[in-house]
RNA sequence: GGGCGCUUGGCUCAGCUGGUCAGAGCGGCUGGUUUACACCCAGUAGGUCGGCGGUUCAAAUCCGUCAGCGCCCA
């Protein structure tokens, strides 16, 4: 063979983009489809074309790359499927700031023309997005590439939105929906989110009509509200039925300040006596609960808004245009001019907010589309009670399940030009509504050719939540339907339950009759070291390109993965991936020292190679470590399965085998020199495919030079664990090998005995020692390990020590080193002194446990053997110990 | 108000169904340029696993409770 020169340094810029280049180009993330293989699905959850990939992309995809990998090299038909979704509101603001910023505006433009300057910012986006996954080198098929808007997923929504018509689970009605006054659009429940912040309650006087009375003399009654403006929609006053400070006044009628209304004083259980005075103010276009209220009796719904959050022509003149806190404002003064104000408490509550803007939203009356979701939900509920659906880790199922139980109609349309317009069709002439599959040219009712279209679009997530079936085709039956449908698993955070993955569910149970995953991996949100979300406004966010730049896609994955641990957040920063980088680093030295020693040196066959007791003992770690990763990665414990890696390769491969190789490959023979090389090169080749799912960029760059490779280690065969591997004797000695080197070292290490002193060494067995056979075979790797002289295999233990050495105790032998003059014995002493006092506490603890009738009567046999076992070795630690001190002393 | 999670060495965190699980990385300290790697090697210090109570022969690990922090849903 010849020696291959790798790089001094790792440099992952000088390989990544070429080896994703390559893999691409020759195909290996396309499934090699076998019909009689079962394939591993998944589909990638669609970015927002909005913006570009952050952290938390890079970690999702990187889980799921990981996996992926995995699959593959498992033999196993596997398809990650890459898209992006239009992400409705989320795009058009974008594209309006952008507008704004040109001295334009989404109205002046005009619908069409606003559609297609958005295409045309969303398919930059995608670009960006696209290429960002190659850079953290994400094996998606691109062949099969999807966006929500594709003419085929478009095809999709509208099935389902006609099927759900049909079946009477989707209606139009008027209803309060949430509200984003900047947005101009109504949103469903979830997009709504909630925020303690401080407030009032202000003490309001409603007169009664006629004035003071007998059942109430003061004539006015004392209502407290937070939101004083909204009394301009007041369509009555409540008290609870039960509540007899106010028995008297239900049914009469009070005067509405501020305006020259007269409203109703009602009962209803809804109110909470004793909030505020016990009164309340019902405002049924302007409050969820008023609006429940409402309709119970039949009141007047006020709507005081217009769609930007100004007040409308429904109030008093002077009051209108203006917006909401400013009404607030001039409301409070007015009433306090009046004298109706009667002070106010401070408190705090929670606000609404757009996800997407931020705005403060405003319950607001309008006619909107909604799904009936109680159906649905029955039979996603139905399907994780059946076990079709898993969730890793299980605690979500009852976030999921919470969810499912208390759900909500799901408002669907939203007033945007931005996404998938609502198929349904009205007609001027006879008022018909048509919800078609086919857009229609006439009115299927009376004819006439007068008819018009739903300006509204629908929910962002109306086409989410098809995704995994839409994208394989849906609703045609397509070969990709039938062979990967449905996916195996789906990889995502949990701020995403709701809004995505229970619907996923109940729409593929609904419309396919199966759950579209089998399981769900739920992971962490990436977050800043102080546990804060990493966002733009912080400016704390990392860039996962800066990453990828800085230390390499390789170093990103590894070291996200490596963090993340079932359903906990990850707290990171920058040097965090530090990590990640010096394991590739270490993985390319490993290998180019490996590589750079080949000169001259012949690969053996296996027929002509035989293993030693070394060999036996790395194969039998890593057999072990393959069935960790395994096991870890078939169970979605990523953090597991990286440290299994890690740790075999840099503990166990660098640190211990690669160092006890040397013994072969540069005092052996030369039949040794290529029998030792040819192990070496075999074991770095599988310890690479282990390594491979964590590590793809490096290790195929390696791969790509050994003399014995076949072909890409992205389509290699991932190790696998195997009876004949096991060898848990050598693993046992070997564990004993490396004791005695490890004191050995410790004691050069406190001692500060120079490298280049000589020190012999002898050994003394104890009787019974059950690795003396093997200690004594393997002197010279002790010898090498152990930076001695010299090792000989002196008297049994027990003994006195030779003159001029020093006693170390070893779990079942003596360790004699000849130091001569080189050690401080005061020194020496002292530390055994502490050695000793350590085990006399343990004698105790275990004496004590081992006296305890109830442990011996209830503890099981094998537990107390072992109890019994450590205390006899520590006893004879401790005799060591005691006999060396007296002989130093 | 309902639900959930977290509190382990200086920092960030692992520790599943209770008995070598008290661990990792970073940081600290000591020594080291033996031709893979100073992004390294060898060694080392540091924690009564938030407080209290309970279950058990045995608890970081199960139960209760309190405190602090965080998240989700009302």
């Amino acid at each position: 063979m010849r020696s291959v020169e790798l790089a001094k340094a790792y440099d992952p810029k000088s390989f990544e983009q070429r080896v994703y280049e390559m893999w691409k180009r020759e195909g290996h993330f396309q499934p090699k489809i076998d019909r009689n293989e079962r394939p591993f699905t998944i589909v990638i959850p669609p970015p927002n074309v909005t913006g570009v990939l952050h952290l938390g992309h890079a970690l999702d995809n990187s889980l799921q790359d990981i996996q992926i990998r995995y699959r593959r090299m498992k033999g196993i038909p596997t398809l990650w499927l890459p898209g992006t979704d239009h992400a409705g509101i989320a795009t058009q603001n974008v594209v309006e700031r952008k507008l704004r910023k040109e001295g334009r505006s989404r109205e002046a433009l005009g619908r069409e023309a606003f559609v297609e300057e958005t295409w045309k910012v969303a398919m930059e986006h995608r670009a960006i997005i696209d290429t960002q996954l190659a850079r953290i080198g994400a094996s998606v098929d691109w062949s099969r590439e999807r966006f929500t808007l594709d003419e085929g997923l478009s095809r999709a929504v509208r099935e389902v939105f006609v099927a759900l018509y049909e079946r009477n689970l989707i209606y139009r009605g008027e209803y309060l929906v949430n509200w984003c006054p900047s947005c101009g659009t109504a949103l469903s429940d979830d997009e709504v989110e909630h925020e303690e912040e401080p407030g009032a309650l202000w003490h309001i006087w409603y007169e009664l009509e006629g004035g003071p009375c007998p059942e109430w003399p003061s004539g006015k009654i004392e209502i407290a509200t937070s939101r004083p403006e909204t009394l301009l929609g007041d369509t009555a006053v409540a008290a609870h039925p039960e509540d007899r400070r106010y028995a008297g006044l239900i049914g009469k009628r009070v005067r509405l300040p501020l305006t020259d209304r007269i409203i109703p004083i009602i009962a209803d259980s809804y109110v909470d006596p004793a909030f505020g005075t016990g009164l309340v103010k019902i405002t049924p276009a302007h409050d969820p609960n008023d609006f429940l209220v409402g309709q119970r009796h039949d009141l007047a719904r006020i709507n005081i808004l217009n769609p930007d959050g100004s007040l409308s022509s429904a109030v008093p003149e002077k009051y209108r245009g203006m917006k909401v806190l400013e009404a607030r404002k001039a409301v409070l003064a007015d009433l306090e001019a009046l004298g109706l104000l009667n002070g106010e408490e401070k408190t705090t509550h929670a606000v609404g907010h757009c996800y997407r803007c931020h705005s403060v939203i405003e319950p607001y009356l309008s006619k909107q589309w909604f799904v009936r979701m109680k159906p649905l939900a029955d039979k996603a509920l139905k399907a994780w009670q059946d076990g079709e659906v898993v969730f890793f880790p299980r605690k979500w199922e009852h976030t999921y399940r919470h969810w499912l139980e208390n759900i909500r109609d799901w408002c669907i349309s939203r007033q945007l030009w931005w996404g998938h317009r609502i198929p349904v069709f009205y007609c001027r002439d006879c008022g018909a509504t048509m919800v078609r599959r086919e857009d229609p040219t006439v009115c299927t009712q009376c004819g006439s050719d007068n008819i018009y279209q739903d300006e509204d679009v629908l929910d962002t997530w109306f086409s989410s939540w098809l995704w995994p079936f839409s994208t394989l085709g849906w609703p045609k039956d397509t070969a990709d339907l039938r062979y990967f449908y449905p996916t195996s698993a789906l990889v995502t955070g949990y701020d995403i339950i709701f809004f995505w993955v229970a619907r996923m569910i109940m729409a593929g149970m609904e419309f396919t009759g199966q759950s579209p995953f089998k399981e769900v991996c739920i992971h962490g949100l990436i977050r800043d070291k102080q546990g804060r979300k990493m966002s733009k406004s912080l400016g704390n966010g990392i860039d996962p390109l800066e990453i990828v730049e800085e230390y390499g896609a390789d170093a990103l994955k590894f070291t996200l993965a490596y963090n993340c641990a079932a359903g906990q957040d990850i707290l990171i920063d920058r040097d965090s991936f530090k990590m990640g980088s010096k394991f590739a680093n270490k993985v390319w030295n490993a290998s180019r020292y490996i590589l750079m020693n080949l000169e001259g040196r012949t690969y053996l066959p296996e027929r002509e190679l035989s293993y030693n007791d070394t060999d036996r003992w790395i194969l039998h770690r890593l057999n072990e470590a393959a069935r960790t990763v395994s096991q870890a990665l078939e169970s979605w414990r990523f953090n597991d399965a990286a440290q299994a890696a890690y740790a075999y390769f840099w503990d166990d491969f660098c640190d211990w085998y690669i160092e006890a190789s040397k013994l072969s490959t540069k005092f052996g023979d030369e039949r040794e020199k290529d029998r030792a090389t040819t192990v070496l090169l075999k074991v770095l080749d599988e310890s690479l495919r282990l390594l491979h799912p964590f590590l793809p960029f490096v290790t195929e760059e390696i791969y790509g030079m050994l003399p014995n490779a076949k072909g890409r280690l992205i389509s290699a065969r991932y190790p696998e664990w195997t009876k004949e591997r096991e060898a848990p004797d050598i693993q046992a000695h070997f564990e004993a090998l490396k004791e005695i080197v490890t004191l050995v070292r410790t004691l050069r290490s406190e001692f500060q005995i120079s490298p280049e002193a000589s020190i012999p060494l002898s050994l003394a067995f104890d009787d019974g020692y059950v690795h003396a056979a093997f200690i004594q075979e393997h002197v010279a790797l002790i010898r090498l390990l152990a930076g001695a002289s010299s090792v000989s295999i002196g008297q049994a233990g027990g003994a006195a020590a030779p003159e001029g050495t020093v006693s170390l105790a070893g779990k079942g032998l003596t360790i004699h080193v000849q130091v001569g003059g080189l050690l401080d014995i005061g020194r020496l002493v002292e530390r055994l002194s502490k050695e000793r006092e350590k085990e006399a506490a343990y004698i105790a603890k275990l004496e004590s446990k081992l006296s305890n009738s109830a442990f011996l009567s209830s503890a099981p046999p094998d537990i107390i053997e072992k109890e019994k076992d450590k205390l006899a070795a520590s006893k004879t630690k401790a005799a060591k110990l005691d006999l060396y001190i007296r002989e130093l002393s």
